[in-house]
DNA sequence: GAAACCTTGACACATTCGTGGTAAGGTTGC
DNA sequence: GCAACCTTACCACGAATGTGTCAAGGTTTC
């Protein structure tokens, strides 16, 4: 499996290599480097840049706001606290959409729960 | 149970009057309206706004971080492409951290068996 | 050793976020 | 009816985000 260049990687992605270095910076997708400090896009990375310029185009999020959803991810206080906050929401009517993600989780553990005492 | 209003609100709070209207804005905190429209802050509200900014000071995020987790919160779609994204780095050696979340979840389920199938 | 790549660092610029102010006008309480 | 509140709508301004370009210098390839 052969890596590109930043040139290559951005020919092949649609990012600039500016923002290709950028992208790293955040933390989002970071390339290994060659022992002269090139940096070396493998397939996984092109195809996390390509899905990632995807999640942009299609729900119009930011660079900093899935560094956030990474952030919360590897920190379980500040993933817990941040649901925290947001279910203490959920008992207001008009946010009612708060209360999918409580009841999402709900729901997985209602239909396991279903499937197993149905067994 | 008394509400009060937005600068009584920002005195017990912390937040300026002007910042309540701005996080009114950014669809964190949203307090009802008198007759005339005056915004009433009843408890809830209030702890809330304490919160936000202890969770605020506690882990240096911004408000729009909060606002997107609140929009993941209640976008099911965004929220599973997000964590797709996401997990599909967890396969990279230096970001065990992501997986976290998802073992996060999985774990509470394994829980969730084991005390069912104890019983 | 020169052409064509790569690196970091900086300057620049538009856009958004966070925050304060101020102006023009409605509401409330005496 | 006036003082003290509230509203929305602006202008302003620093900090952060997103993006391009350019300079000074290392690397690779022929």
């Amino acid at each position: 499996m052969q890596s590109l260049t930043i040139n290559e990687a951005a020919a092949t992605t649609g990012w600039s290599p500016r923002m290709l270095r950028y992208v790293e910076q955040t933390g989002l997708v970071a390339p290994t480097r060659s022992p002269a400090g090139y940096r070396l896009y493998g397939a996984a990375e092109l195809q996390r840049l390509r899905t990632l310029k995807e999640l942009q185009a299609q729900f119009d999020v930011s660079l900093s706001d899935i560094a956030f959803a990474q952030r919360m991810a590897g920190d379980r206080d500040l993933r817990e606290s941040v649901q925290a906050w947001l279910s203490a929401q959920a008992r207001r009517p008009e946010d009612v959409q708060a209360e999918d993600w409580l009841r999402f989780e709900q729901e997985k553990h209602e239909r396991l729960l279903a499937a197993v005492t149905a067994a």
